[in-house]
DNA sequence: GTCTATATTGTGATAGAC
DNA sequence: GTCTATCACAATATAGAC
């Protein structure tokens, strides 16, 4: 049984990610958890303290993933642009929540943020031994993050295929810098 | 001179990409113009024409960036990734702004955005011949859009430098797959 | 064209019953 | 723990003076 402080955190990510941060008012978040604004604001006293209790799970997501990023089985790279296409994951959902609160101007969505982001880039660097090649894939995995947010609203997102030539792009790219083999 | 329309369009714009959607309140905007918020409303009764407004400028801006972007000298390529880095240009104030009101769920930035965004990819697609290599190319501009988006709140852009190393990597992308000169 | 009220609504938060 | 009032305030928009 999932608690009602975890269906409440879900129904304001879910809100964010699909009605934008304008939307996502108290009322809005109670009724989709199925609560009253009173029943909300007994786990969550401020709105503040939601925001934040949604980055600290992102923080912890993150942090699971990061992990999962450096012992891929195909490499960081690659782990890094097939979980960039939006997949409906709870990390992508929370991150796409999240990223509304940024755009909304909350600094503390913006920090946390940044610090994934510079975990994702230390992993590349790490794994590909140059920092413009680091550079561009995460470029890339930031692309693919931004079309997500593109398309996030009106609830559908339309499922990014995993690309498979975008795959072979990366990979000549790889390829060219560090000692795979070229064809 | 410049007229007041325009000053209180810049100044929405302004507002919107340092704020955030929620800040950019009638009563901030007409401040930041130098106007009441009643003188606002006179050149734009309601808050949707103006938003609507900014997507027109948007539109207009774009389709002129297209055409630079045909007829650059070093072609579509390149000239995308330089000027994907934030500027501080009318086009990127602009864009950052439209951004914001698509983030917070406006359906006419949604659409104005993404359009453009077609224009970009098509020309590119154009330019380079494979569709692999445009949509990665789109990416990573893409890739620098967002981050540009991350930094352009508290006013001060950190001026993402133009990136030689970048283009470097760009360059042999681009060389791997058309034939373009090879140092 | 620009201003100062003012009406109206939506939102975050509190108080207290159950 | 959850609910139903209710308050205080902020934001859009209107009306009318200048």
């Amino acid at each position: 049984m999932t608690t009602s402080r975890e269906r409440i955190l879900d129904a304001y990510a879910e809100a964010l990610a699909v009605d934008g941060e304008r939307h996502a008012t108290l009322e809005a978040v109670a009724a989709r958890a199925g609560v009253s604004k009173g029943g909300l604001l007994y786990h969550f006293p401020s709105k503040d303290q939601l925001a934040d209790a949604l980055c600290d799970r992102l923080v912890a997501l993150a942090a699971a993933d990061v992990d999962a990023m450096r012992n891929a089985a195909d490499g960081p790279a690659r782990h890094y642009i097939r979980t960039s296409h939006y997949g409906d994951t709870q990390l992508d959902r929370t991150l796409v929540a999240v990223a509304r609160l940024q755009q909304a101007g909350d600094p503390r969505a913006r920090a946390v943020i940044e610090a994934i982001s510079d975990q994702w880039l230390s992993v590349l660097h790490e794994a590909l031994g140059d920092r413009d090649l680091a550079r561009t894939i995460k470029l890339i995995g930031d692309g693919l993050y931004h079309n997500a947010l593109l398309s996030a609203h009106s609830g559908q997102h339309t499922r990014t295929e995993l690309d498979e030539g975008l795959l072979a792009v990366i990979d000549r790219l790889i390829g060219q810098r560090v000692d795979a083999p070229q064809p």
